[in-house]
DNA sequence: CTCTTATTGATATAGAATATCAATAAGGAA
DNA sequence: TTCCTTATTGATATTCTATATCAATAAGAG
């Protein structure tokens, strides 16, 4: 199944880039649909699923939330605001090791750990 | 709003502590529905939610996943095998010192973390 | 330009979780 | 024990996110 480039992939690819970090799905939709109001949902979730296995954007998966969309595709870490619900990047050196240390002790094959921070941010302190 | 005990509370902590660990609220409700066919999926759903407010059992929440309850209510991590979906409880000390580090670079007060890990459990090798 | 088929978009569907609300029952007071 | 207030229940509806369906469209190779 090779792929093709359309119209509606080249807009959502950049709605992620223009909306910057962390946009949800109906976000991106609701940001195509101003300027090309007869996308359809289901194509806006599509793409950003295809997106996302092609490595040009990154889904970040938060619990208990909706699936975002962010066009840092680099390794980074994520906090949520537990007032405002926002979600900002981590400027912090990845932890290193993790799955060595926990490797030896089950008979898992470890391929990758997510972290989750929650706190306050600055503006709803 | 004062508690009140109930069979139907009664039965929902049990279920959890006899499933053992990381039991959807869908699985409760049908463990429970074996010895107490007339309960109600929104009673189940309303008791894991107040059971784990109050502290008797955790709630455990993954990306993309339903809610899980667990009966240890102690810190640890978990790991999802990537094939068969299951969760699993990780041997490893907690990594202390995380929301030390990242403290002073932002304005944020650093509530806590979650770290989820996803590998391929043994049994799926 | 033609033809194959990936993609679109409207709609339906699935699934988790919460909201609504009359009926029930817990448990404090008499 | 009995009465009364109101928290809780359970059936149902609703919300929300995400995927599935499928005829119509359009990308792009030949």
């Amino acid at each position: 199944m090779k792929r093709r480039n359309t119209i509606q992939k080249e807009l959502i690819l950049n709605a992620v880039k223009r909306l910057h970090s962390h946009a949800t799905a109906e976000e991106v939709y609701a940001e195509i649909q101003k300027e090309y109001p007869s996308i359809g949902k289901a194509t806006v979730y599509r793409n950003l699923k295809l997106l996302s296995e092609d490595g040009q954007i990154k889904r970040i998966e938060f619990p208990c939330e909706s699936e975002r969309f962010d066009d840092t595709c680099s390794d980074h870490y994520h906090i949520k605001c537990e007032k405002c619900g926002k979600i900002f990047d981590v400027d912090m050196d990845l932890v290193s090791g993790l799955t060595d240390k926990i490797k030896d002790k089950h008979g898992f094959t470890f391929n990758s750990y997510q972290i989750v921070f929650k706190g306050i941010c600055p503006n709803c302190q």
